[in-house]
DNA sequence: ATTACTAATTCACGAGTAA
DNA sequence: TTTACTCGTGAATTAGTAA
């Protein structure tokens, strides 16, 4: 179980850099006495859930770990009606991350997305029983991204679906004018995939298109 | 904040239709009495967080509303973490460290970064891969130090982006005009950072991005 | 079987406070 | 200031049990 400390240090970004937080404030946030704040929050380090870097808190990888556990479970319900592709990781082109790291794209993809891509993509190789899968999300209202022009050379418009690996979020992209066959599904995400989930080729993945249509 | 036995009623899909599920299975799965799990059954049905249906348990909306907002917040949080670069440590000129230890700096360093650097600025070659992602990074909005003039030579202004190093707060500062290249960083610390990470010469280190989006 | 009551118990909480 | 200790209290938990 995650406990509301953890919540409340996500919040505060402390998953990224150590930040200054009191135990008062914490009490104050999760409605318990200060005393009680200190005592869960030391509980917290003593399980190797939080470090204490010169009287600042960072939530340790471990902790974080568990969230996107947690998350990528809570995904799986929620979207369980909705869809989830399985499939093993295979070599890129590199050709896509050219592509798909083009500003015109990047800043579109960071307004409707929510994220600047890395500079890289995902090639996901899916199994032939989700090809019917990949067909019915096609049918769905994508996130459309422009297309633009530079010198000759026409960029096409891109059709995207948020989903999430692992409780990472991503995005599938399908360009305009694919190079890809009905098997491949190309993620493009915040992070570099194949490090932060230590991911390599071969690896079976698990896709979960994220359903937007939520309130 | 969600308990445990909403969870574990996610997970077996009482949010899509009335599940059987004993007061003593859930009690196994949380790890607590079977009384205690049918006290807190009751309590969540009180809340208008479930409700029983011929003698079978469904998740009200209610409910899964509270758990996509978790979970967006959470998703939202991970989301925040950024972009990092993989390079090896290399000898630095040591001109660096005298041109960012002058006082006018380091006063702004302080309190723009939260630390007065050490006086002495970690040089970072970045592999070829990463130069796309510097680009990018540039692109963001940075930290601005102000330049100033002392006597005859003038110190021109720097742009720094906060980052971490095994976990240790540091920032990648870009003087406006560097002598380095595109594949070199170079990175202050409130610490001696070859010390504090006993690194040496060739070394490799994983530099974090800190998104200083954050509150 | 399972549920949920009451009574016993325990252990988590907040008050007070030293460092 | 903030943190974290001790300790008395009571809310939360478990045991026992009836339905």
């Amino acid at each position: 179980m995650i406990s509301d400390i953890t919540f409340y240090l996500l919040e505060k970004g402390a998953h990224i850099e150590p930040k200054r937080i009191t135990t008062g404030e914490v009490a104050k946030q999760i409605g318990v006495s200060q005393q009680t704040a200190s005592r869960k929050l030391l509980e917290l380090e003593n399980q190797g859930d939080i470090e204490k870097v010169s009287g600042k808190l960072i939530l340790t990888e471990k902790a974080i770990s568990k969230v996107r556990a947690c998350v990528a479970m809570a995904l799986d319900a929620l979207e369980g009606s909705g869809m989830s592709f399985t499939g093993t990781l295979v070599q890129g082109l590199g050709e896509g991350a050219y592509y798909l790291s083009q500003g015109q794209y990047t800043r579109e993809f960071k307004k409707k997305l929510g994220f600047k891509p890395f500079a890289g993509t995902l090639n996901v190789s899916i199994v032939p029983e989700d090809i019917e899968k990949r067909i019915t999300l096609r049918q769905q209202k994508p996130i459309a991204i422009k297309g633009f022009k530079k010198g000759k050379r026409t960029f096409g418009s891109i059709s995207a679906y948020k989903c999430a690996i692992s409780g990472v979020p991503c995005a599938i992209v399908f360009p305009e004018r694919s190079s890809h066959g009905l098997h491949m599904l190309e993620i493009i995400s915040k992070f570099n995939l194949r490090k932060k989930l230590s991911l390599s080729d071969g690896k079976k993945v698990l896709v979960e298109v994220v359903n937007t249509s939520g309130p």
